[in-house]
RNA sequence: UGUCCGAUGGUGUAACUGGCAACACGUCUGAUUUUGGUUCAGAAGAGUCCAGGUUCGAGCCCUGGUCGGACAACCA
């Protein structure tokens, strides 16, 4: 049998990551290992960028019957927290991946990094510098014209060994000397430039406490804890990718075995009207412009996850948007549809009205009620049916009446029909408004055999509304989070001007609304679709026993309405 | 007057050792539908940044440009 069929569908084509590896493994190459790791620094959140990096590297683990560490990016104690160590740990979980046994710090390996770095000093390929930080930059040159070397820098091993000794056993003060490697000051990559590879500062580290005061920099740290786990392939994104000769020139001067750690670079993700820098969501967060990391308007993990997106959803995202090199700016109308796409499958559906308005049926008999049948998920028949109680008072959408329709408006309209979901076929004879012209109720009447099942069930109208009974319904707080948080994409906004002036105004909208009296016990893992209104999720943080807040995750695609915005 | 990287429909990603530029999202049409959802059928939309070259044949190879990005923290 022919190996291309025993699949169906197309073959899928390697990314560049993927044909890097299976070269590697071809070539023998680390004895054909496979072994990546997530190397986060704890300092904020995980956002959606994270999670293509996630999905990533543990997905290459898997593809390639490796191995995937997570690792904390820890050197550097003045910007981490561990509020952030929990949060990442939890979202790569949520996200369906498994570190098993392999959960590492950079700040694990500062005895074995001390150790080399005291190698490098005797081997003359590193010194300690006296001079100032402005000093240092400003020998170090532009990108145009090389730097000046360093007055320090011929200083014999012996006395940098000692100096060095002393930087770590505290003699001096934050900032008046560094380690750096001796390289090139007259290098065209200015990360050869002599880096700093020590700095000396006098704050306790979350894991190490008071050990160290001296603390080394990420590129001398992560080709090293590479190495030191093992890691085949360092995934890494575009803006590494000039570090890469340095990453390589200290594994060099360090190791002496064949294996080596191989860093490659990727795009990290961009997309369109979202925030999507650390520095500026932590500055949304300080500044309450949000509820928190986790608000849903949030592009992080867990925003996304309050919002009600699923895990699924994500990954099938990440692997839709591929991995190159190219910048790349992915339209958040291809998050949503990977949403849609796994809620369609999954949602209950479910009677929810956001914005009600009352509707008295009144050939309906006062006092009575009856229980109707409905299907809780046509894609999916083991999800069963329910009941839901109906009676002369109900709530309908407001905007699913119109005093004067337009052409092709299909939905209640005076003297129109329409059918109400699962119920009876109803007709608006009285629209009720207060002294200001507001519509408050409408009177209908409804034909007693269309209802669902009844004699006169198939007769057809234009359109099918929801609805809850007014009674029976429960009151709900909405929460509508606008699809763009952003007025512009961040790209075409004006230079110098602050992001925030750029925040979308009615990014989010609270709602009182009424949903069916089932959902009074609704868990906030589930997913609902309030039909034609949308895919919506109990808020986990805000939700109380009886005061039950929904938010939405998505909107419906929706042809009337993209058909009005024209 | 630097080094490194990149350039394929509106967006993203493909095209194995050169062989009719494919897939997804988006857009538009039509059918079905007790959700203007879903599903189904279909359409439009690029000739691959430019100029040369090699070749029977170039998105892929070569040369020279153009444009875009990254790099001058004791951040990661």
């Amino acid at each position: 049998m022919n190996i291309k069929e025993e699949h169906t569908g197309p073959v899928k084509s390697l990314n560049f990551i993927e044909s890097i590896i299976e070269e590697d493994i071809r070539n023998n190459k680390n004895d054909s290992r496979v072994h990546t790791r997530f190397p986060p620094e704890p300092n904020g959140y995980l956002h959606i960028g994270h999670a293509k990096s996630i999905c990533l590297n543990f997905g290459l683990g898997k593809k390639y019957n490796g191995l995937t560490n997570l690792r904390f990016d820890d050197t550097n104690p003045t910007k981490e927290e561990e509020e952030y160590v929990n949060s990442i740990m939890e979202d790569v979980r949520w996200l369906g991946f498994d570190w098993e046994d392999r959960l590492f710090y950079a700040s694990d390996y500062f005895d074995q990094l001390y150790e080399w770095a005291e190698k490098l000093i005797l081997d003359g390929n590193a010194y300690v510098d006296d001079q100032t930080a402005e000093e240092i930059s400003q020998q170090r040159g532009t990108p145009t014209r090389p730097g000046k070397e360093s007055p320090f820098r011929d200083r014999d091993p012996q006395a940098n060994l000692e100096l060095f000794r002393r930087m770590k056993n505290g003699d001096f003060p934050d900032g008046s000397r560094v380690l750096r490697a001796k390289i090139d000051m007259a290098s065209p990559n200015m990360h050869m430039r002599d880096p700093v590879m020590y700095r000396i500062m006098h704050t306790p580290h979350d894991r190490t406490g008071d050990k160290w005061c001296i603390y080394p920099m990420y590129d001398y740290a992560h080709g090293q804890s590479d190495y030191i786990e093992g890691i085949t392939h360092s995934i890494c994104t575009l803006e590494f990718e000039i570090h890469r000769p340095l990453y390589d020139w200290f594994l060099d001067k360090i190791i002496d075995t064949e294996y080596r750690p191989r860093q490659i670079e990727f795009a990290r993700l961009n997309l369109s009207y979202t925030v999507m820098s650390k520095r500026k969501l932590l500055e949304l967060v300080k500044e309450k412009l949000v509820s928190g990391w986790d608000d849903p308007r949030m592009p992080t993990v867990s925003g996304l996850r309050r919002r009600g997106f699923t895990p699924e959803s994500i990954r099938n995202f990440a692997d839709r948007i591929g991995v190159a090199k190219r910048d790349n700016v992915i339209d958040v109308a291809l998050l949503e549809h990977s949403v849609r796409e796994d809620l369609n499958k999954k949602a209950m559906r479910v009677m929810g009205v956001i914005d009600p308005l009352k509707v008295v049926i009144t050939n309906y008999p006062e006092g009575e009620e009856e229980a109707l049948e409905a299907i809780n998920n046509p894609e999916d028949e083991s999800a069963g049916k329910r009941m839901i109680p109906f009676s002369r008072e109900i709530y309908i959408e407001r905007d699913d009446f119109m005093e004067d329709p337009p052409r092709k408006f299909f939905r209640l309209a005076p003297e129109r029909e329409v059918r109400l979901r699962y119920a009876y076929i109803i007709k608006c004879e009285e629209v009720i408004k207060d002294a200001d012209g507001n519509i408050t109720e409408l009177r209908c009447t409804y034909d007693k055999d269309t209802r669902s099942g009844g004699p006169a069930a198939g007769r057809k109208v234009k359109g099918t509304i929801h609805w809850v009974s007014a009674e029976h319904a429960l009151p709900a707080e909405i929460r509508i989070y606008d699809r763009l948080f952003l007025k512009e994409n961040p790209d075409e906004v004006e230079e110098g001007k602050d992001f925030k002036s750029n925040l979308n105004p009615d990014s989010l909208e609270v709602r009182k609304g009424y949903v069916e009296p089932g959902l009074a016990d609704a868990d906030p893992a589930s997913r609902y679709q309030f039909e034609r209104r949308g895919y919506f999720c109990v808020d986990s943080r805000d939700s109380k026993p009886g005061a039950l807040v929904f938010n939405r995750t998505v909107p419906l695609r929706d042809s009337w309405s993209r058909m009005q915005g024209k």
